[in-house]
DNA sequence: GCGCACCCATGACGACTGTCACCGGGCAGT
DNA sequence: ACTGCCCGGTGACAGTCGTCATGGGTGCGC
């Protein structure tokens, strides 16, 4: 018997994946959190084998709460479930110790395997998503690039930025550039778009 | 026996919703499709009783499908499950002739209950989204003025938007600027956020 | 007919944005 | 010590954006 634990801010869809879990025989969900820093104390005290987590979630995101979860209780697997394929989630989450990858659009027949094989020790990986990742590379941002890419997210105006980072205008107006730059966006707005799309703001 | 129909681009939340529901003994699920445009054609060849639409979906929205669905199939009603709780798609949904309107945050043991509501002819309406819908009101931004916006959404320059759109830049400027004015923004990128939140931009 | 709202357009003006050159400081690698 | 990269900042400049006034055209309801 796998025992699981479900992390998605959904309750519909955390409940209706509990369902389509509980109907395998050899599965069994133990545990539901909606957040991400509820995710390590219920599987540690349910002593979860396998944690399925969607990647955004308030709290703490699948990315974190799978590096916590792997140091806490390394014999338990992680499955990442989530929405949106964006390269760079993938890529973060093989470098936080997740065992597979799965998008939400994949047939719901595979998911119950997927969790088998991760609980296996094999990894489970979106083909065509794995190709982007690779494509695509690691994030070429800086660390303050993103911080003020993720803070203009919103429309919010440079002033607003600049006050909100504690910098003066001219910086972020540089730190902008060169994320526009490295983007290959014409805009600030594009940038945004870009480097969520490719997962480089998380 | 209630007839179900789930609509979502998401095979795996479908897939799990589907397991969800015939866990309950009325209800049974008899078709699932992935696009709006195909909702018509598989409710009538499937004879159902209650269709599960999401908002967002390839081919039509949920709006337009539930608009088709109750000129084609007068007694087949609609429960809008959707995982954004714009105050504009309630209010467009009852409009298109919806008969209830539930968020992917609610519990999941109330889905079924809210399937048999409506079956049985009642609304179901998430309250705290009903009393927001009622504040923030109906869309303020004439045609034009959303579609500019829409337009300039992901980013687009004014050339740009004024290329695609045919229009002159001044003209495009102006819609833009009136938005703007309307949204209470300060921004073209805020009024973007500011209207895709209140579901003005569909 | 008349008013009214919407659409398209033009021109002008101030404000904001994107880019570049340049500076100093800190920190890691060779 | 030297080089290179990131960080923060300044100043200047062209380009874009947001706003306003203004005009003409259409379609609608009273």
């Amino acid at each position: 018997m796998i025992r699981l634990l479900l992390a998605d801010d959904q309750a519909l869809v955390r409940g209706a994946l509990a369902a389509l879990l509980d109907l395998e025989g050899d599965l069994q969900v133990v545990a539901e959190v909606s957040r991400g820093d509820e995710v390590v104390s219920a599987a540690v005290q349910n002593a979860v084998d396998v944690a399925l987590l969607d990647v955004e979630m308030p709290g703490a995101d699948g990315i974190v709460a799978t590096a916590a979860l792997r140091s806490a209780r390394p014999s338990c697997r992680v499955l990442i479930v989530t929405t949106f394929g964006r390269p760079g989630y993938l890529r973060r989450a093989m470098e936080a110790g997740a065992s597979g990858f799965v998008v939400k659009d994949t047939p719901a027949r595979q998911l119950a395997e997927a969790v088998r094989r991760v609980h296996a020790g094999l990894r489970v990986l979106d083909p065509g998503l794995a190709e982007e990742s690779l494509v695509s590379g690691a994030s070429p941002l800086t660390a303050r690039e993103t911080e003020v890419l993720r803070a203009a997210r919103g429309g919010d105006t440079v002033a607003d930025v600049a006050a909100t980072l504690h910098l003066s205008e001219g910086t972020v107006r540089n730190h902008l550039s060169a994320a526009i730059g490295k983007t290959g966006a014409r805009n600030r707005a594009e940038a945004v778009r870009l480097a969520e799309d490719r997962g480089w703001l998380l």
